[in-house]
DNA sequence: CGATGTCTTGAAGCAGTTCAACCAGGGTGG
DNA sequence: CCACCCTGGTTGAACTGCTTCAAGACATCG
């Protein structure tokens, strides 16, 4: 490795500059010059709602990090039932170190932006980084966390208490600048909802539908959902007080 | 750091000697003198069924290593409600790094015995070693990939395709040799099955029966089983032939 | 031997699914 | 510009798989 460039002076690529989440995710942790070095391997792409970043099964040759929009991790079943098993919001990760092959499919759940690297140069990088591997590893112990929570959710809760968990989930998360918004847009369809709770797309339009009955949430659209009583909806979704 | 020591003849501490996991889990990616660094901030335990590792809630003080046995990981909610969120086998590793504060449960489910670290001696030998810090990471990942496996058991399959899944997953992990036992003891009561699959103890018991009266597994004194047709039992549990 | 804890079995109830009809918004094309 | 459809969401009614509640079986242990 090459030390000659002053790190702190060189100049950051001109996406980065750019970039919302150049202080986030794993970008936080590299110096100028790393940036420029994994630059040479990075390409950001837009991708449309439903649009694949990768799929289950394939063999997993780059990673990426979230840079706009929501993206869904996804587990299909041979008969084609569906469950989704994690939401990558700004600035997450998304890709297997250690794996040969996904075990499952990331796909754009709304309009979203990703910043793609190849496997292979993130994985150099890493191993030469610790403070990399270290943020990784941090994320990876987050997502764990979640998806234990999550898992709570899915086998102890009602559909009611379960819809409610959603929408506390979704306004604690959609807003990377705020800690809990109370009005947002839904990133998710009434399929998707239920393929994240474990319901059926009708079951999850009758607790949505009582939720507003009893003045806990308003919704317009379909999507854009605004939280009326933020205390009786996390009540409802077992979050205590 | 001092490397007068010849490390590769530096002696390995006498407990380590004896122990069956000194080449797997964290240990592996350590080095004898690593190893007695460790081992002054190390202590074994012995602990019964039901016996608590840490509880949520309560601060993380310490780290383990399933020694023998298996310890299950369990969320609680305020009303009771419980769930099993993860089964840690030999040689797994115990623990939240970058967690101020437990947020489960762990508890032996059957006989074991554990190999307890304190969590600054440990932290600040993963901060010295690259190694180690992955070997961690590598766990996470694959931790993280079982809960979201299950995520799609929770959420997706039915009483009958859970229990199954079940038992199929306690074949592959039970035994550290061997890829897949047809013949073991169950380390979970009707109760914790019930807690790890999201049904009720007399669900658990009537889906057992049906498989038994299919003669897909035999059951012996409640607690050992075993599987009569893998390949069925495969199939019921949704894992294909 | 009764006593206790764990598991099984049965019958009734209910939460969530299934199936089907309906509704609202948003193109598209005649 | 209205008729048409198409997609995503809601609502209703019947059904079912799991739960609940209650009783019985079985093993272990003082």
């Amino acid at each position: 490795m090459k030390h000659r460039d002053d790190e702190s002076t060189a100049e950051l690529p001109a996406v980065c500059k750019a970039c919302d989440v150049r202080h986030g995710g794993i970008c936080q942790t590299m110096s100028p010059l790393q940036l420029r070095e994994l630059n040479r391997h990075t390409k950001r792409k837009a991708i449309e709602p439903g649009a694949e970043v990768h799929c289950q099964g394939e063999p997993v040759v780059s990673y990426a990090n979230v840079i706009k929009g929501v993206v869904k991790l996804t587990k299909v079943m041979a008969d084609g039932r569906q469950q989704i098993v994690g939401l990558q919001f700004v600035p997450d990760f998304i890709g297997h170190p250690f794996l040969k092959e996904n075990s499952l499919s990331a796909e754009a759940a709304t309009e979203a932006e990703i910043c793609a690297v190849s496997k292979s140069a993130l994985d150099r990088m890493v191993a030469a980084t610790p403070d990399l591997e270290r943020h990784l590893h941090s994320q990876a112990q987050a997502e764990l966390e979640e998806a234990r929570s999550w898992m709570l959710t899915l086998g102890r809760m009602s559909a009611r208490e379960k819809v409610a968990s959603l929408l506390c989930l979704v306004s604690t998360h959609c807003d990377p600048k705020v800690d809990h918004s109370l009005d947002f847009e839904l990133p998710l369809s009434r399929q998707d909802i239920g393929d994240f709770l474990g319901l059926t797309i009708e079951t999850v339009s009758r607790q949505i539908t009582k939720l507003r009955q009893e003045r806990l949430i308003k919704v317009e659209n379909n999507r854009h959902v605004t939280i009326l009583d933020l205390r009786r909806l996390r009540q409802a979704a077992c979050l205590g007080t």
